[in-house]
DNA sequence: TTGAAAGCGATACCAA
DNA sequence: TTGGTATCGCTTTCAA
């Protein structure tokens, strides 16, 4: 006879002893796995609904060599506005697959993400999205051991663990950095957040400084520490910037939020827009749709960045054979917040 | 002898073997549980190291009546930075404490709301965080019968169904309305976004048409229609909103960025704030901290929301007793977009 | 201080 | 179309 186990919850044993059937029965049933006869569904879902049973899907996972349908999803912060548009992506999309985010905020660090990397290995997830492609010499032995699809995101790697989707930044800098000397802008400024690890960030600010230098400009840069990269460092940063430098002619954002910042900044000291100073934003975030003057950013589409990012994960856990490198891509976006064209 | 399993992970009972103990032995050496000798630890975790064993935690969990470490936490959407800041508060916190967040972006519906509690029980979560207070039928069977710790965010609930983590919405509206009122304000907007389900911000807007009505005035709105709420909505809903409307005195918004947006808006079209019309948000978000003009707002601290639900979770589960019902608290931000007296 | 055996909830495999 | 039994990796219980 089965018996009510320990804890409140409903076991399929319950279930089919309820209808009468043996475990094994219910078990196909449930799964609709077919080899049953319509008199026997119908009484194991009557009591299903009636017991109001939940299936314990540790023990499905356990049980079948497989793993589970979680997907631990790796993040810098939430506060910078790029990275929460990327997330929704892969959650929307994974969600539609049957799939659940395992969030992980990594604050940048190796030191987190690693652990968060174990614990959710632990887990026996079905595969990991990790934000970068930088990570700690012992992460890296833990996910080559697991086994695991690994999509890594946002920095374009050309030889990832497994799967890469993103852009390359230091492209995506370096053009900005280019369009802005060829506007005959020489003394450039950069305004972003510092942290422990070698970043996206680092890698615009390498392009952009490139392109500029070999343009025969050159930039003066201003990072905040540990700061979230939005509105007021993007603020304060600028303040820093031109109290130190007051002849730079345009200013290049670690995103458009904080270009936002240090726009309101100018403004609010009397500055115009772009006459008297340049800015120059990334990402193309929402904000950017509504201000009166077009921001100067680089597109990229954050929330497709993300889609892509869970369909390659889905492509791998299914078995497809899956491109290692994946470009999403970015555009310039000219916009009016600097000048444009080379003053005579 | 232990063989090794089919999978290529290591168990605990290859470790035991390779140190030449017992299954039990090693289980109580990596749980630190005591009842051994320092030689035998030794022995244990120099496998441990060599075969870079990790443990499962499903069959921890599994084996335990216990539940996990999870803890599924619903929220409506990620393009509304209140979310995100509440989101992070609750992430950080319950990582600090060993719990790892399953994410559940629900867009505000019931159904997938219900949908992700079904998903996310089966797995055994240790406790959920639900945005809201107002849940299916089905979900708030389900809810109850898994007699797990349940904490619900966002709109203070006198009679939730374990514990509620929020503010009052509607109170907050009401001052805003009353404070507006007290300005001397009568013919008013509001720009906000529509959703299925009654949410806070509609207890935040019938407590404001209260407060307007009361004082005599009246309130005109305009609701987007399922969009998230951020900066363009609130651009266009203004413009909806006063194409219909031209003698409005000032507009209330759902949030701060909808707010950001109509103020947008509004100067591109040549009117001036707060002479023309006054401009009143929600939320103190991190835009308002980098505006010219002080926004007249509602403070509420999102991120300290998070961390208090997230501590409460911890709190239910460690058997401490929890307040059933825990106000996180508002106040009026009075700002500079909207006049400082009654005119004569 | 150590170990052997039972069991958690589901599924795979084989037998009826 | 059904059901019995072994099994997954770990912890609990009891014995040595």
């Amino acid at each position: 006879m089965e018996k009510p186990n320990k804890s409140n919850k409903v076991s399929l044993a319950e279930v089919a002893q309820a209808a009468g059937v043996s475990k094994m029965t219910a078990s196909r049933v449930l799964r609709g796995s077919g080899g049953y006869s319509e008199k026997t569904r119908k009484k194991v879902m009557a009591q299903v609904d009636l017991l109001g049973y939940l299936p314990n899907r540790l023990a499905t996972v356990f049980s079948g060599e497989k793993n589970s349908t979680f997907v631990g999803v790796s993040i810098p912060e939430l506060g910078n506005e790029v990275f929460t548009q990327v997330l929704e992506g892969i959650d929307r999309k994974l969600g539609s697959f049957g799939h659940q985010t395992v969030l992980g905020l990594t604050q940048h660090t190796h030191e987190e993400e690693e652990n968060w990397i174990r614990t959710v290995l632990s887990w026996q997830p079905a595969g990991l999205i990790l934000t970068g492609r930088s990570h700690s010499i012992r992460s890296l032995e833990m996910l080559r051991n697991s086994g695991l699809p690994i999509v890594e995101i946002w920095d374009l790697n050309s030889s990832p663990l497994d799967v890469s989707v993103g852009i390359n930044h230091f492209d995506s800098g370096f053009e900005m950095g280019r369009y802005l000397i060829s506007l005959g802008y020489r003394s450039l400024g950069y305004v972003g957040t510092s942290h422990d690890t070698a970043n996206a960030a680092t890698a615009r600010l390498d392009g952009f400084t490139k392109a500029v230098e070999d343009g025969g400009g050159s930039v003066r840069r201003q990072l905040c520490l540990h700061d979230t990269a939005s509105f007021y460092p993007g603020f304060y940063g600028t303040e820093q910037l031109l109290s130190t430098s007051q002849d730079l002619e345009c200013v290049f954002y670690q995103n458009d939020s904080m270009a936002f910042g240090g726009l309101q900044f100018c403004t609010a000291r009397g500055m115009r827009i772009p006459e008297d100073i340049g800015i120059a934003g990334w990402g193309d975030l929402p904000i950017a749709s509504v201000l009166h003057k077009r921001l100067t950013s680089i597109h990229v589409s954050h929330l497709k960045l993300g889609q892509v990012a869970a369909e390659k994960m889905i492509g791998r856990l299914s078995g497809e054979s899956v491109a290692t490198c994946n470009d999403i891509g970015f555009h310039l976006m000219p916009g009016s917040t600097v000048r444009s064209n080379i003053p005579v």
